[in-house]
DNA sequence: CGGAGTTTGTTAGCACCCTGTACTAACCGG
DNA sequence: CCGGTTAGTACAGGGTGCTAACAAACTCCG
């Protein structure tokens, strides 16, 4: 297996089935405020907009891509030959069609030619990893059973599962992602996670050592967030949120994740609802978001109710600690679009009803504009797909 | 007056008293995703970074900024070569102090070389206007009673405003920046704006147009937010709250104002806390945060109160109103810091003691970190003084 | 007092990146 | 077959920042 680094900080091994590299003069630094920018760096700009959009508007030919961006037909033909290079790009074959003048070579992304690594650290009893290509398939999976362990322990299966799935990976390894719940800050030091047992444990730097490949580690929903906008069909401006062990948001502001001022942000599950409820939280306050709308308080609730209709009304109270949570969010960041990501059939109907009619009620005005609030339809590899997102975002600067 | 633009569209008219302009051949852009990067860019974009470091940081010598960038002494010295042909920097003399080496020229922001026309909309009773130096001080003042007017009679109010202080102007105007309150979006189209009368006027393009110069309309909130940014102390991470006849946000993420998909972000002010208070709004629901915050219902709620602990209550109640509609906000974002702007005698005190209160018994995890609440002291300019630091935002890339 | 060391700022030459112009290649239609 | 059109490719040129080298001006120390 060859570690690819589009970074050029570390140096492809030698004897793997891939050994394709990308060119190792690479410039690792997206654009920043507060840096120098030198045109070395508009070049890898430039690249990065040729390929997100084939990435995410499907084939163009040369012409096509010129006319998109403003740059030259010259330019972008340097560019891509780059990329073809690379084999981030194939050609594949004439445009359809008749038209007048020479016909065009059409571009492709190339989803098949490099592939990740993917981890999900966020279920309760197990961790879920997987490879994928670039288009978000599974290629192989494996899993670890957690078994309580914690720590040092949880650290060497996470370990394991990494070095049991690159023995999976048949093309260039583009990096390794994880999603995890807990604080993460930007050079992936998972700061806080109670579940894992973790703080200020350095994941990033560990796991490159380990496997000197890139490693981008971020928290499980903002990874969630980052696959709905890839894979699914979210707006730039999306608010996502995570039901689970916890209750976790991700949010998406024109398309860029936000983390916070100490990397927190998201973290509503203990936001209080109704301090006068009644419901003690782990945390030590009553009536936290998370009392009502934690997958095993749903579960513990929905088999204390009887009938229906009395399940119903769980279900409902649940939405409605949520929309009065979220109303304040949604209102102040005119938020456009809410997902919901967890257990469907926990979330779906009186749930989610309640949830999006609380929020209207409490929130919206004409000039909010329109709310949509859906559930998330990419299944269990959600987090496995975002943290893919997560590599090529950092090293292709797509997703 | 000659209106100074950077962005070379506008000529500069001549016959002004102050004919210094500009160089022409400026690119206006500053770096945006989805959009081409030519090393011109690159060029603008570090003009922009030693400009900002000069404006924020005080004086420093070419050396000094090199260090600080990372670009060579030969980009510094030749990017500042244009500044100081701009007037925008100005040689002031050598490094205080006795070190080896030869001695340094420090260079320092020109605050008075370039000035701006700035309005504040936001008043009930008068449309406030002034012209201030590129350091916030004013040079003139001017302002209006509306006296009622709104729609077009408001527009030619502030035309004539506008007017009369572009004879004030005694250095090349860098342009005018407007804070009104109401819904603006991003090319400076006022939405909706209740109190002026005003629903998708195009604001930005009349002035220019009248003017021939650069003009920015933004939100009050988000002038005030920008303004504690660039004068005051603010985080990168800041909620500004505004209290006034009613109540805005201006949010700023890592230092940028978020606007929202639909521009209307940090409309809080019809977030419902207590639909079961009794408290009728003029929106037609009951029990919105403006029942309890706007000045007016506050000045009414204290005449009602006949003792000092009465008073105390109604300003803890207010308080408590806005707590409740921040803690999720501050969870959700994990901002670090929240800033009140209006009339500090309400806001100071029990209000803003009961909202600190509020949150952190709402809100505050050990994960988030500390929070500061705190009030403006910027003073009734904030809004003028926003209004320059959007005009430099734009024009200069700083602010 | 003078030379070594240090720091600042500039000049000269070079590599990189995009552009404009001009060219070839390949198609359509009459 | 020839004009018109579109795609993609050379080639020179200007802008940008870099390295190397240097001049200027100061301190320190023998």
């Amino acid at each position: 297996m060859t570690c690819i680094d589009t970074t050029g900080s570390t140096p492809p091994e030698p004897g793997g089935q891939a050994a394709v590299t990308l060119r190792p003069d690479r410039v690792p630094a997206r654009v920043r405020s507060g840096e120098k920018l030198l045109p070395e760096q508009a070049r890898v700009h430039n690249r990065e907009l040729l390929l997100r959009m084939l990435y995410r508007e499907g084939p163009h030919s040369r012409a096509d891509l010129a006319r998109r961006t403003g740059l030259t037909r010259v330019s972008v033909s340097d560019v891509v030959s780059d990329l073809l290079a690379d084999n981030l790009v194939i050609e594949v074959g004439m445009r359809a069609g008749t038209r007048p003048g020479k016909p065009a070579m059409m571009l492709e992304f190339n989803e098949h030619a490099h592939q990740t690594i993917a981890l999900d650290l966020s279920h309760s009893t197990l961790y879920r990893g997987a490879v994928l290509d670039l288009g978000g398939s599974v290629v192989a999976r494996r899993q670890v059973a957690i078994d309580g362990s914690t720590g040092a322990d949880a650290l060497a299966k996470v370990v394991g599962l990494v070095r049991a799935l690159r023995d999976e990976v048949t093309a260039p390894l583009l990096g390794i992602g994880i999603g995890t719940p807990g604080i993460v800050d930007l050079g992936g030091v998972v700061l806080s996670a109670p579940n894992l047992g973790w703080k200020d444990l350095n994941l990033q730097s560990v796991l490159a050592g380990e496997f000197a490949c890139p490693v981008v580690v971020s928290n499980d929903a903002n990874a969630t967030a980052l696959a709905e906008r890839s894979y699914g069909e979210s707006a730039a401006d999306t608010l996502l949120v995570r039901v689970g062990v916890g209750v976790g948001a991700g949010l998406l502001l024109g398309g860029t994740p936000i983390l916070g001022s100490r990397f927190a942000a998201g973290e509503i599950g203990h936001v209080v609802v109704d301090a006068d409820s009644g419901r003690p939280c782990v945390c030590g306050k009553a009536g936290c978001l998370e009392t009502w709308l934690s997958t095993r308080r749903i579960q513990e609730d929905l088999s204390e109710a009887h009938t229906d209709a009395e399940r119903t009304r769980v279900l409902a109270v649940a939405g409605e600690a949520l929309g009065a949570v979220l109303a304040p969010i949604v209102a102040a960041l005119n938020i456009s679009e809410i997902v919901l990501s967890g257990p469907h059939r926990v979330l779906e109907g009186p749930l989610a009803a309640a949830a999006m009619e609380t929020i209207r009620q409490r929130a919206l005005t004409e000039v909010h504009g329109d709310i949509v609030l859906r559930l998330s339809e990419l299944g269990d590899d959600i987090v496995l797909r975002g943290a893919t997102a997560m590599v090529m975002s950092q090293q292709l600067g797509i997703a």
